[in-house]
DNA sequence: AATAAATACAACCGCTCTTCT
DNA sequence: AAGAAGAGCGGTTGTATTTAT
C-alpha cells in the first residue's frame, strides 16, 4: 500500500482547516457552480474544480456530488422490481462490489444501491435474526424471495417477453435464470457467489456456468434449498409472502423507457462480449 | 398536536489503486 | 523507478423525513 505518503490524515485535516473547507449538505448555489464548471470543462481533475471555482469543498466532495447527484444521467426515484432483482442477482455474484453492480443499473449510483442493500435487505436479515451473509438467509433470498419477485414482475408485464427472457441470454454459456418445470421461476444456483477481487476476465470465466447436462441436478438443488429457505421463514414465525410484500412493496415494474429488453441485452453484450 | 423512533439517503472518511511527473 | 497527486471504492455517519405512539 502506498496510502497517505506525505499527507498523514492529521496533516490533511490541518490543511483543510486552513482552507476553511465546507462540509455537509450542498447548497443550490454550490450545485450550480459545480454543474456549470463540469459542463464547460468536463469531468476529472476534481481538486482543480475546487480550486478554480472557488468552492470551499474538497475535490473528493465535488466528485461525489457530481457523480451521485448532479450528473444528468443520474436516475432518481423508487428502485423498480427489475432493478431489485438485478441487485440481488448481482450481489450473489460479486458481493459488496457496488460500483460494479451499479454498472448494470443505468442511472443508478453505487451509493444508492449500497443504501438500498443496507436499508432493505439487511433489515430483512435483522428481522429474521440472522446474518445477511449466512447460508440460511441467502437460501431464503435466492430460492424464495427472488423467484417470487420474478413471478411478480411476470404477472405485471402484459407481454410474452418476461423478465426472464430479458435477463436470460438465448443460449449458454451465460445463464442467469431459468424457468422451473413447475412453471415458476428460479435462479440458477450454479451462478455461484464469488469473493474474487479481480475484474472482467475472471468474472467472465465465472459466468461460464451451468451446462445443460446439469439441469436435473440443478432442480434437485433448488427444491432442497427452497425448502430450507421456507423452513427458515417458518422457524421465525414469518409469513413469507407478507415479508416479500413489505420488502418489494414500494417497487414498480418498469415497462417502458430506460430499461427495455434491448437496453438490457446491449448492456449484457457490452459486459460479456459476443458470447452472451 | 407533540414527540419519539424508525427509515432513507446524502455525504464523509479511510484506504487502495492508478496515473503523472 | 520512485514519489506525489488524483481518482475510486466500500464502510460508516449524520441528518432530514416519515411513521408510530
Amino acid at each position: 500500500m502506498r496510502g497517505f505518503r506525505c499527507g498523514e490524515p492529521q496533516k490533511i485535516k490541518e490543511e483543510e482547516e486552513e482552507m476553511d473547507v465546507r462540509k455537509g449538505p450542498w447548497t443550490a448555489e454550490e450545485d450550480s457552480v459545480l454543474f456549470n464548471y463540469v459542463n464547460c470543462h468536463g469531468e476529472g481533475r476534481w481538486n482543480a474544480v475546487a480550486r478554480c471555482t472557488g468552492l470551499k469543498r474538497t475535490g473528493k466532495s465535488c466528485r461525489l456530488r457530481w457523480l451521485n447527484y448532479l450528473r444528468p444521467s443520474v436516475r432518481r426515484g423508487n428502485i423498480t422490481l427489475q432493478e431489485q432483482l438485478l441487485i440481488l442477482e448481482l450481489h450473489f455474484r460479486w458481493g459488496n462490489r457496488w460500483s460494479k453492480i451499479a454498472q448494470y443499473l443505468p442511472g443508478r449510483t453505487d451509493n444508492e444501491i449500497k443504501n438500498y442493500w443496507r436499508t432493505r435487505v439487511q433489515k430483512q436479515a435483522k428481522q429474521l435474526n440472522c446474518d445477511v451473509n449466512s447460508k440460511q438467509f441467502r437460501d431464503a433470498m435466492r430460492y424464495v424471495w427472488m423467484p417470487r419477485l420474478l413471478e411478480r414482475i411476470q404477472a405485471s408485464t402484459d407481454s410474452t417477453t418476461t423478465i426472464v427472457d430479458v435477463i436470460q441470454p438465448p443460449h449458454p454459456p451465460l445463464e442467469l435464470t431459468q424457468s422451473s418445470p413447475s412453471g415458476s421461476s428460479w435462479v440458477n444456483p450454479h451462478v455461484a457467489p464469488t469473493t474474487s477481487s479481480s475484474d472482467s476476465i475472471s468474472d467472465q470465466v465465472q459466468l461460464q456456468v451451468s451446462p445443460v447436462s446439469d439441469m436435473t441436478e440443478n432442480f434437485n438443488m433448488v427444491d432442497k434449498s427452497e425448502e430450507d429457505g421456507m423452513m427458515m421463514l417458518m422457524e421465525h414465525g414469518c409469513d413469507g409472502e407478507a415479508m416479500i410484500n413489505e420488502w418489494i412493496g414500494g417497487g414498480e415494474v418498469l415497462e417502458n423507457g430506460l430499461w427495455n429488453e434491448e437496453d438490457m441485452w446491449t448492456l449484457l453484450q457490452q459486459q460479456f462480449g459476443d458470447d452472451v
